[in-house]
DNA sequence: GCGCTGCCTTGATCTGGATCAATGCCCTGG
DNA sequence: CCAGGGCATTGATCCAGATCAAGGCAGCGC
Protein backbone atom coordinates (compact mmCIF):
# COMPACT_ATOMS: atom_id res chain seq x y z
CA UNK A 1 0.00 0.00 0.00
CA UNK A 2 1.07 3.31 -0.63
CA UNK A 3 0.88 6.75 0.33
CA UNK A 4 -2.17 7.56 -2.11
CA UNK A 5 -3.82 3.81 -1.28
CA UNK A 6 -3.49 5.05 2.12
CA UNK A 7 -4.94 8.11 2.26
CA UNK A 8 -7.94 6.71 0.27
CA UNK A 9 -8.56 4.07 2.65
CA UNK A 10 -8.53 7.29 5.69
CA UNK A 11 -10.52 9.92 3.48
CA UNK A 12 -13.05 6.63 2.94
CA UNK A 13 -13.57 5.62 6.72
CA UNK A 14 -12.51 8.56 8.83
CA UNK A 15 -13.05 12.07 7.21
CA UNK A 16 -16.46 13.21 7.75
CA UNK A 17 -18.40 13.42 3.82
CA UNK A 18 -18.95 17.06 2.78
CA UNK A 19 -15.37 18.12 3.39
CA UNK A 20 -14.30 21.23 1.51
CA UNK A 21 -11.43 19.99 -0.89
CA UNK A 22 -9.06 22.94 -0.06
CA UNK A 23 -9.09 21.52 3.71
CA UNK A 24 -8.99 17.74 2.48
CA UNK A 25 -5.59 18.65 0.31
CA UNK A 26 -4.09 20.57 3.18
CA UNK A 27 -4.28 17.58 5.45
CA UNK A 28 -2.77 15.53 2.54
CA UNK A 29 -0.21 17.64 2.38
CA UNK A 30 0.76 17.82 6.41
CA UNK A 31 0.21 13.94 6.59
CA UNK A 32 3.58 11.23 6.26
CA UNK A 33 2.95 7.63 5.53
CA UNK A 34 4.85 5.58 8.04
CA UNK A 35 6.22 1.80 7.52
CA UNK A 36 6.91 -0.18 10.79
CA UNK A 37 8.59 -3.88 10.63
CA UNK A 38 7.45 -5.80 13.37
CA UNK A 39 8.61 -4.30 16.83
CA UNK A 40 9.51 -1.23 15.54
CA UNK A 41 8.71 2.05 17.28
CA UNK A 42 7.27 5.12 15.29
CA UNK A 43 9.78 7.97 16.24
CA UNK A 44 8.31 11.08 16.45
CA UNK A 45 8.62 14.71 17.40
CA UNK A 46 7.79 13.77 21.53
CA UNK A 47 7.10 17.86 22.39
CA UNK A 48 3.67 17.71 19.72
CA UNK A 49 0.79 15.07 19.77
CA UNK A 50 0.04 13.44 16.84
CA UNK A 51 -2.95 11.12 15.03
CA UNK A 52 -2.02 8.23 14.11
CA UNK A 53 -4.13 6.19 11.74
CA UNK A 54 -3.41 2.23 11.03
CA UNK A 55 -4.20 1.19 7.51
CA UNK A 56 -2.53 -2.25 7.87
CA UNK A 57 -1.36 -3.84 10.83
CA UNK A 58 -1.44 -4.26 14.96
CA UNK A 59 0.15 -1.44 17.07
CA UNK A 60 0.38 -0.89 20.86
CA UNK A 61 0.68 2.41 22.43
CA UNK A 62 3.09 2.47 25.77
CA UNK A 63 3.71 4.85 28.45
CA UNK A 64 7.55 4.45 29.97
CA UNK A 65 7.40 4.61 33.12
CA UNK A 66 10.38 4.09 34.39
CA UNK A 67 13.61 2.15 33.15
CA UNK A 68 11.29 -0.72 34.72
CA UNK A 69 8.27 -2.32 32.65
CA UNK A 70 6.27 -0.31 30.17
CA UNK A 71 2.31 0.52 30.75
CA UNK A 72 1.06 -0.41 27.56
CA UNK A 73 -1.96 2.28 26.80
CA UNK A 74 -3.53 0.22 24.26
CA UNK A 75 -3.63 -2.06 21.55
CA UNK A 76 -4.63 -1.01 17.54
CA UNK A 77 -5.73 -2.39 14.80
CA UNK A 78 -6.32 -1.87 10.81
CA UNK A 79 -8.52 0.96 10.62
CA UNK A 80 -7.95 2.92 14.16
CA UNK A 81 -7.19 6.55 14.53
CA UNK A 82 -4.49 6.31 17.88
CA UNK A 83 -4.03 9.72 19.71
CA UNK A 84 -0.29 9.51 20.30
CA UNK A 85 0.01 12.70 22.97
CA UNK A 86 2.81 14.86 23.73
CA UNK A 87 5.15 13.91 25.86
CA UNK A 88 4.26 14.99 29.76
CA UNK A 89 5.03 13.53 32.68
CA UNK A 90 5.49 10.59 31.04
CA UNK A 91 6.67 9.85 27.41
CA UNK A 92 4.73 7.59 25.04
CA UNK A 93 5.69 5.74 22.15
CA UNK A 94 3.58 4.03 19.17
CA UNK A 95 5.51 0.86 17.59
CA UNK A 96 4.38 -2.14 15.97
CA UNK A 97 2.99 -5.36 17.00
CA UNK A 98 3.35 -6.85 13.55
CA UNK A 99 4.18 -4.75 10.07
CA UNK A 100 2.32 -2.00 9.81
CA UNK A 101 1.32 0.63 7.87
CA UNK A 102 0.07 4.02 8.76
CA UNK A 103 -0.51 7.48 8.65
CA UNK A 104 1.12 10.22 10.96
CA UNK A 105 -0.82 13.42 11.56
CA UNK A 106 0.31 16.18 13.38
CA UNK A 107 -2.96 16.92 15.64
CA UNK A 108 -2.54 20.89 15.59
CA UNK A 109 -3.08 20.31 11.54
CA UNK A 110 -6.56 19.48 12.49
CA UNK A 111 -7.73 22.22 14.62
CA UNK A 112 -5.58 24.55 12.60
CA UNK A 113 -7.42 27.86 12.20
CA UNK A 114 -9.92 28.87 9.33
CA UNK A 115 -13.10 28.50 8.36
CA UNK A 116 -13.18 25.26 6.08
CA UNK A 117 -11.50 23.39 9.08
CA UNK A 118 -14.77 22.54 11.18
CA UNK A 119 -14.82 19.42 9.97
CA UNK A 120 -11.83 18.84 11.09
CA UNK A 121 -11.99 19.98 14.22
CA UNK A 122 -14.88 17.67 14.97
CA UNK A 123 -13.08 15.09 13.43
CA UNK A 124 -9.83 15.46 16.03
CA UNK A 125 -12.56 15.69 18.70
CA UNK A 126 -14.31 12.60 18.07
CA UNK A 127 -11.06 10.96 18.05
CA UNK A 128 -10.08 12.54 21.40
CA UNK A 129 -13.25 11.21 23.18
CA UNK A 130 -13.23 7.78 22.08
CA UNK A 131 -9.68 7.70 23.09
CA UNK A 132 -10.67 8.99 26.39
CA UNK A 133 -13.39 6.53 26.65
CA UNK A 134 -11.57 3.53 25.88
CA UNK A 135 -8.93 5.21 28.63
CA UNK A 136 -11.78 5.58 31.62
CA UNK A 137 -12.54 1.52 30.98
CA UNK A 138 -8.88 0.92 31.50
CA UNK A 139 -8.76 2.68 34.46
CA UNK A 140 -11.95 0.81 36.04
CA UNK A 141 -10.27 -2.71 34.87
CA UNK A 142 -7.41 -1.62 36.50
CA UNK A 143 -8.51 -0.11 39.52
CA UNK A 144 -11.03 -2.80 40.89
CA UNK A 145 -11.03 -6.20 38.49
CA UNK A 146 -9.36 -9.24 39.25
CA UNK A 147 -6.84 -11.73 37.21
CA UNK A 148 -9.12 -13.40 35.38
CA UNK A 149 -11.82 -10.98 35.06
CA UNK A 150 -9.05 -8.62 33.57
CA UNK A 151 -7.65 -11.88 30.97
CA UNK A 152 -11.26 -12.35 30.27
CA UNK A 153 -12.37 -8.71 29.52
CA UNK A 154 -9.22 -8.19 27.17
CA UNK A 155 -10.16 -11.35 25.52
CA UNK A 156 -13.26 -10.41 24.60
CA UNK A 157 -12.47 -6.99 23.76
CA UNK A 158 -9.61 -8.57 21.38
CA UNK A 159 -12.52 -11.30 19.83
CA UNK A 160 -14.55 -7.81 19.41
CA UNK A 161 -12.09 -6.61 17.21
CA UNK A 162 -10.43 -9.25 15.73
CA UNK A 163 -13.02 -12.11 15.77
CA UNK A 164 -16.03 -10.39 14.21
CA UNK A 165 -14.67 -10.28 10.38
CA UNK A 166 -12.57 -13.34 10.88
CA UNK A 167 -11.61 -16.73 9.35
CA UNK A 168 -14.71 -19.36 8.66
CA UNK A 169 -12.84 -21.55 11.64
CA UNK A 170 -13.58 -18.61 14.12
CA UNK A 171 -9.63 -18.88 15.46
CA UNK A 172 -7.84 -15.51 15.59
CA UNK A 173 -3.89 -14.89 15.80
CA UNK A 174 -2.67 -12.59 19.25
CA UNK A 175 -0.97 -10.10 17.69
CA UNK A 176 0.89 -9.42 20.91
CA UNK A 177 2.95 -11.69 23.28
CA UNK A 178 1.86 -12.62 27.08
CA UNK A 179 4.49 -9.89 28.27
CA UNK A 180 2.67 -7.37 26.47
CA UNK A 181 -0.73 -8.12 27.64
CA UNK A 182 0.41 -8.70 31.06
CA UNK A 183 1.76 -4.98 30.58
CA UNK A 184 -1.90 -4.14 29.59
CA UNK A 185 -3.14 -5.52 32.28
CA UNK A 186 -1.01 -4.50 35.06
CA UNK A 187 -0.50 -8.37 35.79
CA UNK A 188 3.19 -10.30 35.48
CA UNK A 189 3.39 -13.11 32.62
CA UNK A 190 3.31 -15.53 34.79
CA UNK A 191 -0.18 -14.57 35.84
CA UNK A 192 -1.65 -14.12 32.47
CA UNK A 193 -0.33 -17.60 31.13
CA UNK A 194 -2.21 -18.97 34.14
CA UNK A 195 -5.48 -17.31 33.42
CA UNK A 196 -5.37 -18.44 29.76
CA UNK A 197 -5.05 -21.89 31.27
CA UNK A 198 -7.62 -21.77 33.75
CA UNK A 199 -9.86 -20.48 31.01
CA UNK A 200 -9.06 -23.03 28.61
CA UNK A 201 -9.70 -25.66 31.73
CA UNK A 202 -13.01 -24.10 32.13
CA UNK A 203 -13.75 -24.92 28.33
CA UNK A 204 -14.55 -20.66 27.60
CA UNK A 205 -11.87 -20.59 24.94
CA UNK A 206 -9.06 -22.74 23.37
CA UNK A 207 -6.12 -22.36 22.50
CA UNK A 208 -2.66 -23.33 19.82
CA UNK A 209 0.71 -22.80 19.89
CA UNK A 210 1.58 -19.11 21.02
CA UNK A 211 -0.79 -16.64 19.48
CA UNK A 212 -4.02 -18.40 18.13
CA UNK A 213 -7.36 -18.33 20.08
CA UNK A 214 -10.61 -19.32 19.97
CA UNK A 215 -13.48 -18.30 22.04
CA UNK A 216 -16.28 -21.10 22.51
CA UNK A 217 -18.43 -19.90 25.11
CA UNK A 218 -18.75 -16.15 24.56
CA UNK A 219 -21.29 -15.85 27.57
CA UNK A 220 -19.23 -17.88 30.02
CA UNK A 221 -16.61 -15.49 29.33
CA UNK A 222 -18.31 -12.63 29.84
CA UNK A 223 -19.83 -14.14 32.64
CA UNK A 224 -15.79 -14.28 33.93
CA UNK A 225 -15.33 -10.75 32.85
CA UNK A 226 -17.67 -9.46 35.41
CA UNK A 227 -19.83 -8.04 32.71
CA UNK A 228 -22.84 -6.73 34.25
CA UNK A 229 -26.28 -5.45 31.33
CA UNK A 230 -25.64 -2.20 30.29
CA UNK A 231 -29.33 -1.70 31.81
CA UNK A 232 -29.40 -0.46 35.39
CA UNK B 1 -22.94 32.85 42.89
CA UNK B 2 -25.78 33.44 40.29
CA UNK B 3 -26.01 32.81 37.13
CA UNK B 4 -24.14 35.61 35.27
CA UNK B 5 -21.70 35.69 37.65
CA UNK B 6 -20.81 32.03 36.98
CA UNK B 7 -20.61 32.26 33.40
CA UNK B 8 -18.50 35.36 33.24
CA UNK B 9 -16.01 33.30 35.45
CA UNK B 10 -16.16 31.01 33.19
CA UNK B 11 -15.84 32.90 29.99
CA UNK B 12 -12.80 34.75 31.78
CA UNK B 13 -11.27 31.56 32.61
CA UNK B 14 -11.96 29.04 29.96
CA UNK B 15 -13.49 30.35 27.07
CA UNK B 16 -11.06 31.47 24.14
CA UNK B 17 -10.65 35.35 23.49
CA UNK B 18 -12.10 36.72 20.46
CA UNK B 19 -15.15 34.60 20.07
CA UNK B 20 -18.13 36.40 18.26
CA UNK B 21 -20.49 37.35 20.19
CA UNK B 22 -23.28 35.26 19.06
CA UNK B 23 -21.53 32.43 19.51
CA UNK B 24 -20.80 32.73 23.18
CA UNK B 25 -24.78 33.99 23.22
CA UNK B 26 -25.84 30.77 22.06
CA UNK B 27 -23.55 29.19 24.29
CA UNK B 28 -24.78 31.04 27.19
CA UNK B 29 -28.54 30.14 26.02
CA UNK B 30 -27.87 26.21 25.95
CA UNK B 31 -26.01 26.36 29.65
CA UNK B 32 -27.54 25.98 32.97
CA UNK B 33 -26.55 26.61 36.04
CA UNK B 34 -26.29 23.84 39.52
CA UNK B 35 -25.91 24.11 42.22
CA UNK B 36 -25.15 20.82 44.67
CA UNK B 37 -25.48 20.34 48.49
CA UNK B 38 -22.14 18.04 49.46
CA UNK B 39 -22.67 14.48 48.66
CA UNK B 40 -25.24 15.31 46.08
CA UNK B 41 -25.13 14.02 42.38
CA UNK B 42 -26.04 15.27 39.40
CA UNK B 43 -28.61 14.22 37.46
CA UNK B 44 -28.60 14.42 33.82
CA UNK B 45 -29.35 12.51 30.56
CA UNK B 46 -27.43 9.44 30.75
CA UNK B 47 -27.59 9.09 27.16
CA UNK B 48 -25.84 12.43 26.56
CA UNK B 49 -22.23 13.47 27.17
CA UNK B 50 -21.65 17.12 29.18
CA UNK B 51 -18.87 19.68 30.39
CA UNK B 52 -19.07 20.91 33.25
CA UNK B 53 -17.70 23.85 34.75
CA UNK B 54 -16.99 23.94 38.11
CA UNK B 55 -17.07 27.66 39.40
CA UNK B 56 -17.07 27.03 43.28
CA UNK B 57 -16.62 24.03 45.72
CA UNK B 58 -15.47 20.30 44.76
CA UNK B 59 -16.80 17.14 43.01
CA UNK B 60 -15.96 13.65 42.00
CA UNK B 61 -16.59 11.54 38.62
CA UNK B 62 -17.41 8.43 38.82
CA UNK B 63 -18.05 5.12 37.78
CA UNK B 64 -20.74 2.92 38.65
CA UNK B 65 -18.60 -0.69 37.84
CA UNK B 66 -20.98 -2.90 39.99
CA UNK B 67 -23.30 -2.92 43.36
CA UNK B 68 -20.37 -2.55 45.59
CA UNK B 69 -17.67 -0.28 45.33
CA UNK B 70 -17.65 2.28 42.56
CA UNK B 71 -14.14 3.61 40.71
CA UNK B 72 -13.58 7.14 41.18
CA UNK B 73 -12.26 8.39 37.83
CA UNK B 74 -11.06 11.69 38.73
CA UNK B 75 -11.31 14.71 41.51
CA UNK B 76 -12.22 18.16 40.52
CA UNK B 77 -11.96 21.57 41.87
CA UNK B 78 -13.20 25.24 41.14
CA UNK B 79 -11.74 26.61 38.16
CA UNK B 80 -12.17 22.80 36.49
CA UNK B 81 -14.09 21.76 33.56
CA UNK B 82 -14.82 18.01 33.93
CA UNK B 83 -15.90 15.96 30.81
CA UNK B 84 -18.96 13.83 31.50
CA UNK B 85 -19.26 10.80 29.07
CA UNK B 86 -22.28 9.48 27.68
CA UNK B 87 -23.28 6.26 29.24
CA UNK B 88 -21.21 3.60 27.64
CA UNK B 89 -20.39 0.15 28.86
CA UNK B 90 -20.21 1.56 32.48
CA UNK B 91 -22.27 4.76 33.79
CA UNK B 92 -20.90 7.81 35.34
CA UNK B 93 -21.92 10.76 37.93
CA UNK B 94 -20.69 13.71 38.91
CA UNK B 95 -21.31 14.17 42.63
CA UNK B 96 -20.66 16.96 45.15
CA UNK B 97 -17.58 16.68 47.70
CA UNK B 98 -18.34 20.02 49.05
CA UNK B 99 -21.25 22.26 48.09
CA UNK B 100 -20.74 23.24 45.27
CA UNK B 101 -22.09 25.33 42.14
CA UNK B 102 -21.43 24.60 38.27
CA UNK B 103 -22.36 25.31 35.13
CA UNK B 104 -23.76 22.26 32.87
CA UNK B 105 -22.81 22.43 28.78
CA UNK B 106 -24.19 20.24 26.94
CA UNK B 107 -21.32 18.64 24.79
CA UNK B 108 -23.01 18.85 21.40
CA UNK B 109 -23.54 22.67 21.94
CA UNK B 110 -19.71 22.93 21.57
CA UNK B 111 -19.77 20.97 18.74
CA UNK B 112 -23.20 22.40 16.45
CA UNK B 113 -22.30 22.89 13.05
CA UNK B 114 -21.60 27.03 11.99
CA UNK B 115 -18.90 28.94 10.47
CA UNK B 116 -18.81 30.90 14.32
CA UNK B 117 -18.43 27.75 15.90
CA UNK B 118 -14.81 26.53 15.52
CA UNK B 119 -13.47 28.12 18.67
CA UNK B 120 -16.10 26.20 20.76
CA UNK B 121 -14.96 23.32 18.88
CA UNK B 122 -11.40 23.99 19.78
CA UNK B 123 -12.26 24.18 23.05
CA UNK B 124 -14.15 21.29 23.84
CA UNK B 125 -11.03 19.25 21.53
CA UNK B 126 -8.87 20.99 24.38
CA UNK B 127 -10.59 20.23 27.37
CA UNK B 128 -11.22 16.66 26.32
CA UNK B 129 -7.77 16.22 25.59
CA UNK B 130 -7.15 17.49 29.23
CA UNK B 131 -9.02 14.96 30.69
CA UNK B 132 -7.77 12.24 28.24
CA UNK B 133 -3.88 12.98 29.45
CA UNK B 134 -5.53 12.92 32.73
CA UNK B 135 -7.13 9.69 32.31
CA UNK B 136 -4.04 7.38 31.47
CA UNK B 137 -2.25 8.98 34.29
CA UNK B 138 -4.13 7.44 36.50
CA UNK B 139 -3.57 4.06 34.47
CA UNK B 140 -0.53 4.27 34.54
CA UNK B 141 -0.41 4.76 38.14
CA UNK B 142 -3.31 1.95 38.58
CA UNK B 143 -1.27 -0.65 36.46
CA UNK B 144 1.73 -0.24 38.01
CA UNK B 145 2.31 1.15 41.54
CA UNK B 146 2.61 0.41 45.04
CA UNK B 147 0.34 1.55 47.78
CA UNK B 148 2.42 4.14 48.82
CA UNK B 149 3.61 5.45 45.44
CA UNK B 150 -0.24 5.39 44.68
CA UNK B 151 -1.18 7.23 48.20
CA UNK B 152 2.39 9.44 47.62
CA UNK B 153 0.67 10.31 44.17
CA UNK B 154 -2.34 11.18 45.34
CA UNK B 155 -1.27 14.03 47.97
CA UNK B 156 1.08 15.28 45.72
CA UNK B 157 -1.54 16.31 42.66
CA UNK B 158 -4.34 17.42 45.83
CA UNK B 159 -1.11 19.69 46.78
CA UNK B 160 -0.85 21.02 43.25
CA UNK B 161 -3.96 21.74 43.10
CA UNK B 162 -5.24 23.03 46.38
CA UNK B 163 -1.52 23.77 48.16
CA UNK B 164 -0.50 26.30 45.53
CA UNK B 165 -2.89 29.17 46.19
CA UNK B 166 -3.51 28.29 50.19
CA UNK B 167 -3.40 29.56 53.49
CA UNK B 168 0.36 31.25 54.84
CA UNK B 169 0.40 28.01 57.30
CA UNK B 170 0.57 25.84 54.36
CA UNK B 171 -2.51 23.58 55.87
CA UNK B 172 -4.63 22.38 53.15
CA UNK B 173 -8.72 20.45 53.72
CA UNK B 174 -9.18 17.33 51.88
CA UNK B 175 -12.38 17.89 50.45
CA UNK B 176 -12.68 13.56 50.20
CA UNK B 177 -12.85 10.98 52.74
CA UNK B 178 -10.78 8.05 53.10
CA UNK B 179 -12.88 5.80 51.31
CA UNK B 180 -13.21 8.09 47.96
CA UNK B 181 -9.55 8.20 47.75
CA UNK B 182 -9.43 4.38 48.07
CA UNK B 183 -11.91 4.42 45.59
CA UNK B 184 -9.62 6.70 43.31
CA UNK B 185 -6.35 4.24 44.01
CA UNK B 186 -7.72 1.13 43.65
CA UNK B 187 -6.93 0.20 47.26
CA UNK B 188 -9.22 -0.09 50.52
CA UNK B 189 -9.76 2.20 53.18
CA UNK B 190 -7.60 0.92 55.12
CA UNK B 191 -4.62 0.73 53.65
CA UNK B 192 -4.86 4.23 52.06
CA UNK B 193 -5.19 5.22 56.25
CA UNK B 194 -2.40 3.06 57.06
CA UNK B 195 -0.14 4.73 53.98
CA UNK B 196 -1.20 8.57 55.49
CA UNK B 197 -0.20 6.93 59.12
CA UNK B 198 3.20 5.89 57.56
CA UNK B 199 4.47 9.14 55.37
CA UNK B 200 3.39 10.55 58.76
CA UNK B 201 6.06 8.45 60.71
CA UNK B 202 8.58 9.07 57.99
CA UNK B 203 8.05 12.28 58.58
CA UNK B 204 6.92 13.77 54.79
CA UNK B 205 3.17 14.85 55.81
CA UNK B 206 1.71 16.06 59.13
CA UNK B 207 -1.83 15.24 58.93
CA UNK B 208 -4.89 16.96 62.15
CA UNK B 209 -8.48 15.17 62.29
CA UNK B 210 -9.66 13.64 59.35
CA UNK B 211 -9.14 16.49 56.88
CA UNK B 212 -6.25 18.70 57.41
CA UNK B 213 -3.07 17.90 56.15
CA UNK B 214 0.39 19.27 55.38
CA UNK B 215 3.58 18.35 53.42
CA UNK B 216 6.66 18.47 55.27
CA UNK B 217 9.09 17.31 52.57
CA UNK B 218 8.02 17.57 48.90
CA UNK B 219 11.32 16.07 47.84
CA UNK B 220 11.01 13.26 50.15
CA UNK B 221 7.61 12.64 48.83
CA UNK B 222 8.07 13.02 45.50
CA UNK B 223 10.58 10.20 45.90
CA UNK B 224 8.17 7.97 47.50
CA UNK B 225 5.80 8.36 44.79
CA UNK B 226 8.30 7.61 41.78
CA UNK B 227 9.97 4.87 43.00
CA UNK B 228 9.05 1.15 41.52
CA UNK B 229 9.99 -1.48 43.88
CA UNK B 230 13.05 -2.74 41.25
CA UNK B 231 13.61 0.57 39.65
CA UNK B 232 17.34 1.02 38.19
C1' DG C 1 -22.87 17.02 78.82
C1' DC C 2 -24.00 12.59 76.98
C1' DG C 3 -24.65 9.25 74.01
C1' DC C 4 -25.03 8.07 69.28
C1' DT C 5 -23.37 7.51 64.59
C1' DG C 6 -19.92 7.48 61.17
C1' DC C 7 -15.58 7.81 59.90
C1' DC C 8 -10.84 6.75 60.90
C1' DT C 9 -7.01 4.16 62.82
C1' DT C 10 -4.69 0.13 64.25
C1' DG C 11 -3.97 -4.86 64.87
C1' DA C 12 -4.37 -9.89 63.29
C1' DT C 13 -4.94 -12.99 59.77
C1' DC C 14 -5.71 -14.55 55.01
C1' DT C 15 -4.98 -14.75 50.12
C1' DG C 16 -4.36 -13.48 45.21
C1' DG C 17 -0.96 -12.50 42.56
C1' DA C 18 4.17 -11.55 42.46
C1' DT C 19 8.47 -13.68 42.55
C1' DC C 20 11.66 -17.40 42.07
C1' DA C 21 12.74 -21.51 39.63
C1' DA C 22 12.49 -25.19 36.43
C1' DT C 23 11.15 -27.26 32.28
C1' DG C 24 8.64 -27.31 27.81
C1' DC C 25 7.55 -25.89 23.23
C1' DC C 26 7.82 -22.96 18.88
C1' DC C 27 10.60 -20.90 15.53
C1' DT C 28 14.63 -19.86 13.17
C1' DG C 29 18.95 -20.59 11.05
C1' DG C 30 22.35 -23.68 9.90
C1' DC D 1 16.96 -32.45 10.59
C1' DC D 2 19.06 -30.63 14.45
C1' DA D 3 20.50 -27.05 17.79
C1' DG D 4 19.79 -22.94 20.19
C1' DG D 5 17.28 -19.05 21.92
C1' DG D 6 13.26 -16.98 23.38
C1' DC D 7 8.72 -17.11 24.85
C1' DA D 8 5.23 -19.83 27.44
C1' DT D 9 3.71 -22.90 30.91
C1' DT D 10 3.77 -24.86 35.37
C1' DG D 11 5.09 -25.44 40.23
C1' DA D 12 6.71 -23.61 44.90
C1' DT D 13 7.06 -19.97 47.89
C1' DC D 14 6.52 -15.26 49.50
C1' DC D 15 4.45 -10.91 50.52
C1' DA D 16 1.65 -6.58 49.81
C1' DG D 17 -2.57 -5.50 50.42
C1' DA D 18 -7.39 -7.33 51.31
C1' DT D 19 -10.31 -8.82 54.79
C1' DC D 20 -11.85 -9.38 59.44
C1' DA D 21 -12.14 -7.30 63.91
C1' DA D 22 -11.67 -4.04 67.59
C1' DG D 23 -11.44 0.24 69.47
C1' DG D 24 -10.88 5.61 69.07
C1' DC D 25 -12.33 10.20 67.98
C1' DA D 26 -14.88 14.06 65.96
C1' DG D 27 -19.40 15.98 65.14
C1' DC D 28 -24.32 16.18 66.11
C1' DG D 29 -28.90 15.98 68.22
C1' DC D 30 -30.97 15.86 72.42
Amino acid sequence: MNFPDLFDAFDAAVLPPGLPDAAVLRLRHDTVARELAAGEQLDLDPGRAFFAFLGVGACKLAAFVSSAREQIVSFHFAGDVVHVPAQGRYGYTLSALTDAQLLVIPADSLSRSGPDSCGMLRLASRETENALARSRETSIILGRRSAQERVASFILAIWDRLGAGSQDDGWIDLPMSRGEIADSLGLTIETVSRQFSELRDLGLIETEGRSALRVIDLPGLSRCAGQLPVAA
